[in-house]
DNA sequence: TCAATATGTGCAATCGTTTGCACAGATGTT
DNA sequence: AACATCTGTGCAAACGATTGCACATATTGA
């Protein structure tokens, strides 16, 4: 009825007068070159002619290799995720690997239970942009041997791959911005302790201020639980609350930035006049923001899509062993940046 | 070595003395009442204490369902699709099953290559946000007997399942809009009229200019090859250029919108003083734009589950009819559009 | 009390591939 | 000429689950 997949491995061999195995040999490249030569052009003819697909399914069961890999993230509606999924599948997609995705809304429940189902579906391997510095999930994969790539965030656990941003690089660019404009008293509005990119851009920017030569104020780097709107909104806030007299902020990221614009406007202040502003990660449409966002751009495609290859590194060279890489960021200066006058 | 799935149906049932098609009837819920609820009883304890989780690849093998759907979308990079995506992953994942993801990029070679191997993986069924009016993969599917919903645009063919926006009430909403506050002469900024959602703005607005009462100029019709900004900016140039005295532009969607707002400075006039503009999705941050876009949300999330939902319900009662549906828009007025002075 | 029916479980085939092993025939070596 | 080595292909056993069928044993009806 219903004719999915109708064509298998004995219809063509049957046809060609062959064994299954024959058939088998013929399409793994690897072991086409014990067989005949004119009977694997039999062989490509038949299964062209009758359209065979090999059953991955079958495959997969007998070989324990699905070519399939599961992908944690936070929440695809989150415009920074689209671009790392996209390199992530062209990064797999070139070695017939295929990805299925899982939302956790940053839920360690729904991490878990994700995990779970995907095992289920005996992926080959892991990646996930989800990790949090101490992540049960990174300790587990490792503990079972199961591949695994970190992206966009790294845990703390040594031994496990991944590729993350220069996040030093990326403030040191957005500080030293400030500095040629003037700023000396620049404020950073932290994103969350507890995942490595919050921490690592926070550690970043006071080592930066000090090599700089910069006014370092410890009360000038506020801290928020999330990289949020809402949480760069609130911090932004408590910092002009406090009287601190700086003229820049540096935001851990695009959405913290937002949350800066509106408190300064909230508070009577213009940006850039009163108070100059960089983000961080280069969303969408922060170029059309009032004023146009100044921010670091981070490489998300190329993120992505080095984590799809390094994972198949990782699953076909058996001891490839794990490295953390860095790609470079870049300083988009648009408005939302001046010198002091 | 590596534990992948080590504990199969086998460790379970020779654990606690039975068969595996004993184990295997008990975790089925459909045959679990045939067994005696005491070994129900044990086999649970030991499957939870062993850890034990199915294998898919096997089950698949066996029942000829993988729970596996696959997922065509034009690029995840658009920020159209991730709520539609979220809304699939989530309308499927109730009932168990899974989404892989194909981006095409609108071209159609890989369209049906993505299709190819999606059904080497042997899907249950697919979810298409790619099709064209007359597409082939629709008319494949439905010949082959694959479960198919078409989400956001559809399709001419008929017999086939969609769930799309109620575009007619959408650009109807924004007429309407335009209408009360004073505009009589209103062009429209049309999309490809190869896809079904371009045709049914475009069509749509003709008849609601005339059921309005309002100036029926096919003149005011701007045509477009692509839903893009450089699109609306280059037939918004067009629409100026040929002086035909229009106050109001529905574009039909926002990136045209986007487009349009540099056509209009661009020719020295300003958006909304001297053209009011109305977008179609309201993508994230267009509130965020100056002017914050007037424009019509599409329920992209609630598309997407909805897709997902009617999938499942077609492949899992078999003589299912297929349905067209229809979800309601809103308007959401900003500052775009303004009354005539 | 005996035959008829239910009930619970085991047996074994099966899904479509892959792959170690065997083996026949060809080729090479001495 | 006899033996060893290759080559190319077939055979059959997996992989881990599901499921129609068979068959004991328990239950029911008369």
């Amino acid at each position: 009825m219903a004719s999915r997949s109708r064509v298998t491995i004995r219809d063509v061999a049957d046809r060609v007068g062959v064994h299954p195995s024959t058939v088998s040999r013929v399409l793994n490249p690897a072991t086409r070159g014990r067989i005949t030569p004119e009977i694997v052009a039999k062989v490509n003819a038949v299964a062209a002619e009758l359209g065979y697909r090999p059953n991955q399914t079958a495959r997969g069961l007998r070989t324990n290799r699905t070519q399939t890999i599961g992908v944690l993230i936070p929440d695809i509606t989150n415009p920074l995720f689209p671009p790392i999924i996209r390199g992530i599948e062209d990064g797999l997609g070139a070695h017939g690997y295929t990805a299925i995705l899982g939302n956790t809304d940053n839920i360690a429940a729904r991490e878990t239970e994700a995990v779970a189902t995907m095992r289920a579906r005996q992926v080959d391997g892991l990646i996930l942009a989800t990790a949090r510095r101490d992540d049960p999930i990174v300790a587990e994969c490792i503990a079972e041997g199961l591949p695994l790539v970190l992206v966009n965030r790294t845990a703390d656990a040594d031994g496990v791959s991944s590729i993350v941003n220069d996040d030093a690089l990326g403030i040191a660019l957005a500080v030293r911005h400030l500095k040629t404009l003037g700023h000396t008293r620049i404020a950073h509005i932290a994103g969350p302790r507890s995942l490595s990119t919050g921490e690592a851009r926070r550690r970043s920017f006071l080592e930066i201020i000090k090599a700089e030569g910069l006014e370092a104020d410890e009360a000038l780097v506020a801290e928020t639980s999330a990289f949020s709107e809402d949480e760069g909104l609130r911090a932004c806030a408590d910092l002009i609350a406090r009287d601190l007299e700086f003229t820049a902020i540096v935001a851990a990221n695009d959405l913290i930035a937002l949350g800066a614009y509106e408190a300064i406007s909230d508070a009577g202040l213009t940006c850039p006049d009163d108070i100059s502003v960089t983000g961080f990660n280069d969303m969408p449409f922060v170029d059309r923001l009032t004023p146009p966002l100044t921010t670091v751009r981070i490489p998300h495609y190329e993120l992505g899509r080095e984590a799809g290859r390094r994972l198949v590194e990782l699953i076909e060279t058996p001891d490839s062993p794990a490295r953390a890489t860095t790609l470079r960021p870049e300083l988009i200066v648009r408005g939302s940046t001046v010198a002091v006058t």
